[in-house]
DNA sequence: AGTGTAGTTTGACGATCGCCGTACTAATTC
DNA sequence: GAATTAGTACGGCGATCGTCAAACTACACT
């Protein structure tokens, strides 16, 4: 494990007219139509993943990788972002040093109507029964 | 998990001889609250796996393993049997020298309403979009 | 320029996965 | 009892997975 700081905070400085912009490196993402079901299922399937996903479906404004504080290394961190982006679940951008993360709704919404819904209600549920351990 | 083993004696009764019924070999299956989210959603990844989900979605009544004629081995086709079973997504018994499947809808739904409709709803949507192909 | 922050890349590791063939067990039928 | 049918157990193989540490890149702010 790493020691993540825990910032947690929210970015005090205004970054008024040079709030930083995609910029500089570029990310793939699948078309709407290439996302496939079971890679969708795949990338659920993995409880750091589903934590990422269902952080980001109670925002509704991006997140930053940084403020998961997931209990696995950085690149650990790194590689479940690529997959959910990948595999098309989260669309990601980078903002200055950081890397944004959205959810995308509309796409699999659109795909695979009510699927996304479901699952997170579904996780929630689980969460409840089981008292949040994921053991 | 597994590897019960010895499941030895207990002889099955004689019944009518003309209708076979669950006897000998004792399979196990997940109870109800032991069956988790993830990996429901993991063996749902499988393209095999779904086939079979959702060919036993559209019968009303029990499958035998080899009515599914999936293309892999006997041995390959034993396991996805298992890990749906083992998982919670099927319920296999033993029925003369057949071994018949259905869907845990009950359990499931229980658990996570209205998921194993939308993951259908998905995977059909997704064969039309794709053209017939399943795997 | 220097320091700090945020995330990437590489390579490695053990575990698991999907797959196979072979040999096996169990129930039914001849 | 032998043959048949249906599925299992036991490795084994190559691929993928989740994980890590170490070294690296990119941007921001002194």
């Amino acid at each position: 494990m790493q020691t993540q700081t825990t910032p947690t905070v929210s970015r005090s400085q205004p970054q008024a007219s040079s709030q930083p912009q995609a910029s500089g490196r570029s990310l793939e993402h699948p078309r709407r139509e290439a996302i496939r079901l079971e890679d969708v299922l795949h990338a659920l399937s993995d409880p750091m993943r589903m934590r990422v996903v269902r952080t980001l479906a109670e925002e509704t404004c991006e997140l930053s990788c940084s403020v998961f504080d997931l209990p696995v290394s950085k690149s650990t961190t790194t590689h479940h972002f690529r997959v959910l982006r990948e595999c098309g679940v989260i669309h990601q951008i980078y903002r200055g040093t950081a890397k944004m993360n959205a959810l995308r709704r509309d796409d699999l919404d659109a795909l695979f109507p009510g699927l996304l819904d479901r699952v997170l209600a579904a996780a929630a549920l689980q969460e409840g029964r089981l008292g949040g351990d994921r053991g």
